[in-house]
DNA sequence: TTGTGATCTTGACGCCGTCAAGATAGTCTT
DNA sequence: AAGACTATCTTGACGGCGTCAAGATCACAA
């Protein structure tokens, strides 16, 4: 079983992570509508049935594809917050900025990832990327100057709070009810100064500049 | 052509209202997943393809059913407010509550609603009804003491914040991250309490109670 | 060498959206 | 009143879809 190398023959060898790379291509491509397995095991040079044998049915894809979004999620969250200064208010936002930019740059697969409930059916897979990323927001949010205590039930308020003002936003966003002046995609730029001055009233109560 | 009545002819006499609440009917009880035009139709007692002559195709019948969907939610808001204290405050809680109170009545439709991009091919009807919902929004913010000026750009900065807020709230709701302590489906009473609580540290920076 | 199980293909089924063609009924013209 | 026209709805067909059953192929172990 050669996990490496392309063998073209009657066995894949690593088809699962080539049918979650074939999965996000198509996402990325043909967005979330027309999403299909079939089209996914043609993209990777499979029969039409071969996914089920690794994800079940098409719920399994998805569900696969779901877990992996969330930790790039996650990633963007992380790779933002690395180039803001040391402040913990200042991180909070670029934690925000760092989800927008994810789903902004991916958005099928944003959509995906919030798309089926997070049910008692769910993978664990699925609702550990979850609890880590909301762990990593509670962190981020407790690290704030005057923040509820760990044990706070204020706490869960607080970080429920960000994560729908951001989630909110990107799903806005997503919608086409934020956009440019003349009803056209909002312009990266215009994204972000546009978040920080709607976040940042969010912590003043009032105007901030 | 009978507007009232039933008439099983061969013309039905009022499909297209027939068809939009057999949409309604079909959203509210199988959901989102395996909605089909061809279910709809025969829950309105037709052929599969008599809907083609009403909507175009799938899109049109979603477009239409958007429509109908946002103006609901309007209702919803302005039905929350009628119950609050005079206050603009409270008002704009209330038109929050109103928000999650749809969402979580509606799932499917909600989804349905803000599931297609508005793009410049939406239908005028559609983008009539998000405009007419921003501009309560933005009437009830406006209502704030100390809010911007109509003229102010920090204006847009303020109703999108709060709309982020109530509709990031709604959708993680509905995908399950909001829950009870078991990972149950959260109360109506619990949602209330947990939004109040998001929503008021929104405006006063630390904690209020 | 000989299974033995995992992996992948082929073929079929019913449901889907969509299109073309025909049937029906209301309306308009003369 | 009669005919024509148009809107409305049905029927049938097509390819694409998810899923299942059965068979083909391959790796590996006894």
């Amino acid at each position: 079983m050669p996990p490496e190398g392309k063998k073209p023959g009657y066995h894949h060898g690593d088809l699962r992570n080539a049918l979650l790379a074939a999965g996000e291509a198509e996402l990325a491509q043909s967005g979330l509508a027309g999403f299909s397995l079939r089209k996914v095991a043609a993209r990777a040079g499979v029969s039409h049935s071969a996914p089920a044998h690794h994800f079940g049915d098409l719920a399994g894809l998805i569900d696969a594809l779901a877990v992996r979004g969330f930790d790039q999620l996650l990633a963007k969250m992380h790779a933002r917050e690395a180039t803001a200064p040391d402040d913990a208010g200042e991180r909070l936002v670029a934690s925000g900025l760092g989800y927008l930019e994810f789903a902004a740059a991916h958005p099928a697969l944003f959509r995906l990832v919030f798309g089926t409930p997070m049910r008692a059916n769910s993978s664990t897979d699925l609702r550990a990327g979850a609890a880590r990323a909301y762990d990593h927001l509670e962190a981020v949010v407790a690290s704030l100057p005057g923040a509820p205590g760990a044990d706070d039930p204020a706490l869960r308020a607080e970080v429920l709070g960000y994560w729908a003002q951001a989630h909110g936003f990107a799903e806005l966003l997503l919608s086409g009810h934020i956009c440019g002046d003349a009803g056209a995609r909002i312009d990266d730029q215009a994204r972000e100064t546009l978040f920080r001055e709607a976040f940042s009233r969010r912590r003043s109560g009032a105007a901030t500049r």
